[in-house]
DNA sequence: TTCTGAATGTTAAACGTTTTACATTCAGAT
DNA sequence: ATCTGAATGTAAAACGTTTAACATTCAGAA
């Protein structure tokens, strides 16, 4: 495998390496006949640009890294697909930052930007990886939560105040009272959003929350089975539980099922996502569907926007959400 | 957000660059005081390490790519937090090669090799992005499936024949003769052994399988679906379908009930993965288990290996599967 | 004819590392 | 005093690009 280079073709083409470089990169510096020249001899040496060279002298490296605490869960992996989709449209190439939870691979992905092998960064966290960095010591950075610790950061998310007042409100409007929670990891902005969202929709239906009806679990089926079970042992029983991702949603109505209750008729369960198993479910799953894929992909045009030196007009970016209805939810036993 | 690089710690340390470089890399080729008084000076100056001149150098980029048609597919999620685990175990970052479908991009992501932006790649596609490369005039491989085609390429996967077979008989067990199936692409050779073994479970049964009781789809649960309905506007209906993964069977599944069949008290459904949805799916889906993740970690594995000098043994690495027997399969109707 | 400027091409200096080959120092053996 | 060799440090040449600055050519205007 011989290493070819632009001396390569610039010896076979009988030119200069730069005038190689400007054929490529900078056509109209290069009379026709030249720039024909040099692409017949560079099929011919069999050239391949060495990108590592290129990004070195420019400074660039064409790749962003997205940080993200777990691939494999439905709604990230949508959420990366959109981002790999428009940074492909725009030549770049995406690296990938499983934390698998951890902060301290948080801090090595972001690493990345410094070291040069990336140009921005999409954080799918609510932790900030940057100490005391000022908006322009850190590389182009966008939020794909909602994320408010860090005032300059954009970030693109649904309204998820009202994602948690619209499923709750549609429980009350079935005629559910005695409703409970299972929130996502309560250090993530949306779980702490949805939950006031659920509180305010509460409240104005005159009904108070009590503790006992709001569980904490991870954003995972293990998690929303776990706390299923959890909230099922106290002493008044809800008849509709409020579950902040599909993933808790379907461990939820797993748990459920197998201590003997039936969804939706002794128990209506709703989720937030819509992944695409949420309406495969058994029985099919009433959730907050967000645009997922859409989100990364707005993260990403942010992001690009960023780079290309654009401040962006509003640092927070909301996308619609929709209750989609399935049949998960109904009317409570008693009614 | 001044630039520092080893020239900047090199002048604050009092040293040369070449020292610098040995106090990192190299720790051996330079007193104990040198090493600390460099370190210090790092920590003062605010070093990062700029990988893309090292990488220019040693001509090693620390990254590989994973080519992959679908990134938000279960099964394929699953395959690369496999492979990111050992990846950063390794110190090597993973780029996204998300193909969805089109050879063009493969390709793309195959030529990151040659352009120095990655030092290996994992093939998760039947197709060979390498036109006429011998072993040697081609970067590191390994490939995801079980790839006939080549006889060079590494490939790490489950015995697909065998799991064919093993499902099918689980069918043929439960008293079905009329068992029909849903395969995959048949352009990936998965495919094709799975539906090898299904013929081979038949014929050891004394069935003959007809024409009509194959019907091909892509791996989804879109394809799930349609092929499902398709197959039942056939003339003999069979007992039980054999769908090729899990995301065809959920589909399936969808598309029976709506149709008005019962699983399984009308119709068994059995598929291929285990994907996490799979012990929630309405009703919770017998499949044949693979080791997912474990799959995507050994080609990690055997990718740096080969990457290391080493000639693995074996071509082909076999993983264990497992049916998982749960509540879509039951025996026929008239039984 | 001379001058101007556009069109085209080239030289050489970066970019930030690693690494080879060489230089220096110095302890201990002779 | 000289030699040897280990220990430690350095100079400089890579790696493959891009790009600023300069050089050449040549058509057309004066």
């Amino acid at each position: 495998m011989p290493k070819v280079g632009m001396k390569d073709i610039a010896a076979e083409a009988g030119v200069s390496i730069a005038t190689v470089s400007h054929a490529f990169r900078n056509p109209d510096r290069v009379s026709d006949g030249t720039r024909r020249k040099v692409l017949a001899a560079a099929r011919r040496v069999g050239y391949t640009p060495n990108r590592l060279g290129a990004s070195l002298r420019t400074a660039r490296s064409g790749n962003i890294v997205v940080i993200i605490p777990d691939i494999a869960d439905s709604h990230n992996a949508r959420l990366i697909a959109g981002i790999e989709r428009v940074a492909r449209e725009k030549g770049y190439s995406v690296l990938l930052g499983n934390t698998r939870g951890s902060e301290a691979r948080e801090r090595e992905f972001a690493a990345m930007a410094r070291s040069g092998q990336a140009d921005g960064i999409i954080l799918m966290s609510h932790r900030m990886p940057f100490t005391a960095a000022s908006v322009d010591e850190r590389p182009p950075l966008v939020n794909g939560c909602e994320f408010t610790g860090h005032a300059d950061i954009p970030c693109v998310s649904i309204d998820d105040r009202a994602a948690g007042a619209d499923a709750t409100r549609h429980l009350l409007e079935l005629g559910h009272r005695e409703i409970a929670v299972i929130t996502g990891d309560m250090a993530s902005t949306s779980s702490r959003r949805r939950l006031e969202g659920f509180r305010a929709a509460m409240a104005d239906a005159g009904r108070a929350v009590d503790d006992d009806r709001v569980v904490f679990a991870d954003y995972s089926t293990e998690g929303g089975a776990t706390a299923a079970r959890e909230l099922l042992l106290r002493k008044e029983r809800p008849t509709a539980i409020f579950c902040f991702s599909d993933e808790i949603a379907i461990g939820c109505m797993h748990a459920l099922r197998e201590l003997g209750f039936e969804v939706p008729r002794d128990m209506s369960v709703v989720g937030v996502d819509d992944i695409e198993f949420a309406r495969y479910a058994n029985p099919p799953l009433t959730t907050v569907a967000q645009p997922t894929e859409e989100i990364g992909a707005c993260c990403a045009r942010i992001l690009f926007d960023i780079m290309d030196g654009e401040r962006p007009a509003k640092r927070i970016h909301i996308l619609p959400h929709q209750l989609a209805v399935r049949e998960s939810t109904a009317p409570p036993p008693d009614s």
